[in-house]
DNA sequence: TTGACCAAACAAGATTTGTTGATAGATTAC
DNA sequence: GTAATCTATCAACAAATCTTGTTTGGTCAA
């Protein structure tokens, strides 16, 4: 979409994006057990620095994880209230109770 | 990624990505409410039939909708199961319990 | 201070995604 | 039959995304 969406659907939109990566759902997963510096995720991983840093980047930025600088590493850990969040975008995303599988009046009558 | 990853997560990915854009979370908003077919979608949405065509696959494809031909309409309507998969996967996606925000451990020592 | 290390940022290229406009198939109305 | 309607698909283009390799900045060790 080029435009105004709701404020409502351009976050719902920035959280589902951030989650459409395998690479970043391999991160999330890791990050369940806990925090973890960049060199663990990146050893656990196999992947390269700059790939990593790049999806942490999305990460960050959709506010599903947050991170901690500690000398030189950063640690980055999961935001749970994001995961929320999503969690309850799928529930308002069901119809609505009371709602017929399949309507009995034809359209554009 | 070009791989790969646990079919759980290409399944995930799937999901999410059908739901990282504007048009596809108002179209499936209006499906709420049930059924529509594809004409009203388009009054509604104001959106290009070839466009409206192509975002129906995308969710068709990820198992969000479903869809029914009577004459020359196609019905839309939203499948409750695969948004309870969504839900579910945000709640796979929470630190395990027992883990603390922060490690008292330093990493690669 | 110098060198090693960690991580973010940048640049360039390949791939994927979304849009528009045109075409084609199927169904209904005339 | 022919014409109109609804929808899927295709082609072409623009824009966004992801990857790799390089550069840069900051921190620690010697």
């Amino acid at each position: 979409m080029t435009t105004t969406a709701r404020p409502d659907t351009d976050r719902s939109v920035a959280l589902f994006h951030a989650l459409s990566d395998a690479t970043r759902l391999e991160i999330l997963e890791m990050l369940r057990a806990g925090e973890r510096c960049v060199c663990e995720l990146q050893d656990e991983l196999d992947a390269a620095q700059s790939r990593l840093s790049f999806h942490l980047k999305v990460l960050r930025e959709a506010g599903l994880v947050a991170d901690r600088k500690e000398g030189r590493w950063s640690y980055y850990r999961i935001v749970p209230e994001a995961l929320t969040e999503v969690h309850d975008l799928a529930v308002a995303l069901q119809p609505r109770k009371g709602t017929l599988p399949v309507r009995t009046t034809g359209c554009c009558t």
